[in-house]
DNA sequence: CATCATTTTGTAATGGATTACATTATGCAC
DNA sequence: GTGCATAATGTAATCCATTACAAAATGATG
């Protein structure tokens, strides 16, 4: 391996002049430069990256997990994070939790080991040593959660308005007409299902029509969701129109109408939420709540960013915008 | 940050004591053992990583580069390889190329500077970095190529027979009676393709119905599997199958079909390739090619892993195997 | 109890870059 | 040409953990 010894020998100057020249150009003279430019190359040298760190105390790394990598909700928000990453010379970790709290701590332990200089994590929960560190740093913590707004975690956030998207979800099956409608959440632990159920309420409350809401509880997959239309459907008074709080429960929901014999939308009409890749190729296209997925992850890296330059001003909650988008999912429900 | 002195001191032992008390258990005495780990417990001390790193010379770290991690896919790839990645106490850096050549080389710039002990890429391409490493290194190089197999490339590989595959799907459409098939490729830039159009080539030949075999080469998207049909559709003599290189062309040529008013499976059959996580939900549920997604990453980390613990014996192409999932969007050819 | 082999522990060098501080070179004014 | 401010360069300490080697402790043997 090259060291800044052997460009330093090559370039006939000192170590010192040769990480100058490498990192901050405007300290050394010309000449200097130029010489030390073309040994480096000459050389093939690379600072070491462990070295660089280690006398920095930077690591130039975000640690970014995710619950399911393989969801491309989630797969977008990290397309979005990287890109922002990216561009600030820094990059990014990947862990993927499975919902598992030990790996979440495993992954948390990295902060302490500075294997990263900050972490954003896209769910609802803050692994025991997270939470240890906010309590000691702050606000100046280095995490920000992606997604999820649970207040009580004293971390910046970056997310929707859920509560407002879910409403309008609502009344847009209201606008056409229905009345019973049948609501698949995600787990209930999380933030972002009960500020979407209380979105629910309020369209359902605002409607006069709560006593018309069946609500039942899924955890975002495609299984779940099928599993539940079934259920909603099955009781006397179906709903005519079910409201997923994720693409994937919705992608079932429609599976398993089609598997009694029911079309979408004719018969029932199904919204999802995140607009996911597939949502418009599905068939019926999917009406659904767009989430800015990319702009999410962005956002997340940018406000990490600035509370590692220590630029930020105290907590932030920054809201993005949300879109209902209308497919071909939803329509007015059947005469009579 | 406490480091490894503030234990020792704690303990009343030296660094070296610590040291080893930590990674090496039972160079020390057990009553030496309990105080170190109680009093690092107790200073909540964590080996600094860099410091480990640049002393050991080793990151712990993989860097694994595919060309969107949006993509089901590759998303699934990813996980297996987080997997077997964590199960060795190693950890996956993820870079996104977006199929772009300036990243790939930001990515493989990393190996140099030693944050990562090695590299994964999902793709067909190798930075120029790489390239120059692997003519020096040979078949020690620390790469290995996930999903795809280009021997001028002289690393290692993990992936499906693609033309035993391809060969298959093209067979299961004949055995339904299916005879003018169109086919729409991926880049034939990349051997994954050409394997997969060879396979096809062979299938066709083998029923003496390589004339009646239209190619059309796509770019694994949605959009160019409908851009695509829509063309195969509108000539005189239009298949009534259509082989589509992965599930997400299959999805587009689906919805094109739909656009002209045809049904799929009805009218025109169509077979995907990868089984993505919506290909079963999809509907028509995807008749497609499974890849074992998973095993390939966690393969291609193992053999990675092997090659860093120069345990690797050659350059090695590893076959895994694959499936021919037959679901809804396959059917015989309509009567006349 | 002396001797030697074996464990255990400690001392200090090491990995490679950055940077505070010291030194030397350069430029400008008179 | 001298003196002084400023720019350019160099010397060496530093970041923190690991580990070769040296030293000390322990135990076994006769």
């Amino acid at each position: 391996m090259t060291t800044i010894a052997d460009v330093a020998r090559a370039a006939g100057v000192s170590t010192a002049t040769v990480s100058r020249a490498l990192s901050n150009p405007d300290a050394v003279s010309e000449p200097r430069r130029s010489q030390v430019l073309q040994a480096a190359k000459a050389l093939g040298y690379a600072p070491n990256y462990a070295a660089q760190s280690l006398r920095t105390t930077r690591s130039q790394r975000i640690i970014l997990t995710v619950p399911d990598i393989s969801n491309p909700f989630f797969s977008a928000v990290i397309r979005g994070a990287e890109e922002a990453a990216l561009a600030a010379r820094y990059s990014l970790l990947i862990g993927d939790t499975h919902h598992d709290s030990e790996r979440e701590e495993y992954y948390a332990a990295m902060l302490t080991r500075r294997e990263a200089d900050g972490m954003i994590f896209l769910g609802h929960r803050l692994a025991p040593t997270m939470v240890a560190l906010v309590a000691k740093q702050g606000e100046e913590a280095p995490i920000v959660n992606g997604c999820e707004f649970e207040p009580g975690l004293n971390v910046s956030s970056v997310h929707i308005a859920n509560a407002v998207a879910a409403a309008e979800a609502m009344q847009h099956l209201y606008d056409l007409g229905h009345r019973r409608i049948g609501v698949i959440t995600g787990p209930l632990l999380s933030p972002i299902s009960r500020d979407r159920l209380s979105g629910v309420q309020g369209a359902a409350a605002g409607q006069r029509l709560w006593d018309e809401v069946t609500v039942r509880t899924g955890d975002f997959s495609v299984d779940s969701g099928e599993a539940l239309t079934h259920e909603l459907m099955a009781g006397t008074a179906p709903p005519t129109a079910i409201f997923c709080f994720s693409d994937e429960m919705a992608i079932g929901a429609i599976a398993a109408l089609r598997e009694r014999g029911l079309d979408c939308p004719r018969d029932v009409s199904v919204i999802g939420f995140d607009d996911i890749r597939y949502a418009r190729a599905f068939h019926p296209a999917l009406t659904t709540i767009s989430q800015p997925k990319e702009a999410i992850g962005r956002k997340a890296v940018e406000m990490l960013l600035a509370i590692l330059a220590r630029k930020a001003e105290g907590l932030a909650s920054i809201t993005l915008p949300h879109e209902l988008v209308v497919r071909a999912s939803t329509a007015p429900p059947p005469a009579g």
